[in-house]
DNA sequence: TGGGTAATTTAGCCGCCACTAAATCTCCGT
DNA sequence: ACGGAGATTTAGTGGCGGCTAAATTACCCA
């Protein structure tokens, strides 16, 4: 739906979500690529067929599916575009970071990539968008992080955090109240054992404690010190 | 496909084709907004149908079409959201008023009435977009604009020049290069006879002289001085 | 190693929105 | 008043991208 020669709108969210599985957990399951899409396991399988054929992915019928060049190409693409519009919706349209996801989600395919390279242009170029998440380029490059949960930190680790998942407006807003933004330096100052909440220590000054559950933890991406 | 709750693209277009229609001409008829919407005129009634059946507008068979005041509010939010988004694109994002056209018509679907309250604030609420057009408002208040065609003026006319087409790339950059942009002020000099072409004087310093067809002509419209 | 369970695919379907071909209506001009 | 041209509608179809129900496959465990 983008600019000429598009992909439909559907075949964008295949690709997108196929390539955010894979960059998780290795291959793209059937089922993971449904409940990612809110789709029946059914109607995956067709689509799938589609883009093996259409050459965006490999298709090994009841095993998994793996993005070919095209198809990483092309989910990379989009992700630029979501990542961008984020970055310029809140920048210059005054949004919060906590709603914009679901803009930038229709957005991401109707807008053009020369639009796309102008808001780019209007924004200095950007290399990470408001969440944390690296831009790709034009050319289909993505900064390949090395980021860990902060559920894998033992206690006394310090990071910076580095990266949250877009998606959950109530999350976002929730992180923003407690001062847990993209590149705030913390330390963690205890972990309750069987997966209980971790509590980390905000340099600041005065510093401030935050008591952080253990599945918010495993979202939030951080960086060693 | 924009906010929650929103109509298709399909049904957008079809709303904003009849309304333009019968802005124009008065009633729209089937084969009318086939040809506008570049579709059979089969495919035309079958929507119209659907249309009826909605409650956006009133078809009576075999003769034509009328919006309802649903439909002519569906049809001025689309028409707000085009032409704030070509008054946003070129000023803040440096398009060039040609070709802005194309992408308006694809963001159009796309947007948010949130986004779109968002850019008018940013341009500082404009009442017209840089074609000339009125934009409506929130509420669906529309100028009623009472210009006329160029082409309609008798020699010695004193006019500014009010509203140009913003669909055709190339007559957009003629326009421009003859300096024919909305608010320009004009007098025929010269009317050719037999539909020849008009002659309009510039109000420069000098003053410089423009021969313009009488098709183009037509489709420029103008306000009495 | 043979089942049982969960994942996956197949089969058949539906809604949306186009299309062509054929039928029908309107209306104008003689 | 009527015949024909042109406009409009009906009938039947197709692609896209969903769905459910049923069949099939993979895999783990006893």
């Amino acid at each position: 739906m983008s600019a000429p020669g598009a992909l439909s709108r559907s075949v964008e969210d295949y690709l997108k979500a196929i390539y955010r599985l894979a960059e998780e957990g290795g291959t793209a399951a059937t089922n993971d690529i449904a409940q990612r899409l809110d789709l029946s396991p059914a109607s995956v399988t067709g689509m799938v067929k589609k883009l093996a054929e259409s050459g965006h992915l490999e298709h090994v019928p009841y095993r998994g599916v793996r993005l070919t060049e095209t198809g990483r190409l092309a989910a990379l693409a989009v992700m630029r575009r979501h990542r961008l519009l984020e970055t310029y919706l809140i920048t210059k349209l005054g949004y919060d970071w906590s709603n914009v996801h679901a803009e930038a989600e229709r957005l991401e395919h109707a807008v053009s990539d020369e639009l796309i390279d102008r808001m780019a242009f209007a924004l200095g170029e950007p290399k990470y968008d408001p969440h944390g998440a690296p831009i790709p380029t034009r050319n289909g490059d993505i900064e390949r992080t090395a980021l860990e949960p902060l559920a894998a930190m033992e206690a006394g680790a310090h990071v910076a955090l580095r990266q949250v998942g877009d998606g959950d407006p109530e999350r976002l807003r929730y992180l923003k109240s407690l001062g847990l933004v993209p590149m705030v330096e913390l330390e963690v100052a205890a972990r309750a054992p069987f997966g209980g909440p971790i509590t980390v220590r905000l340099s600041g000054n005065p510093p401030e404690e935050r008591v952080i559950g253990a599945e918010l933890a495993a979202s939030l991406l951080v960086e060693r010190r």
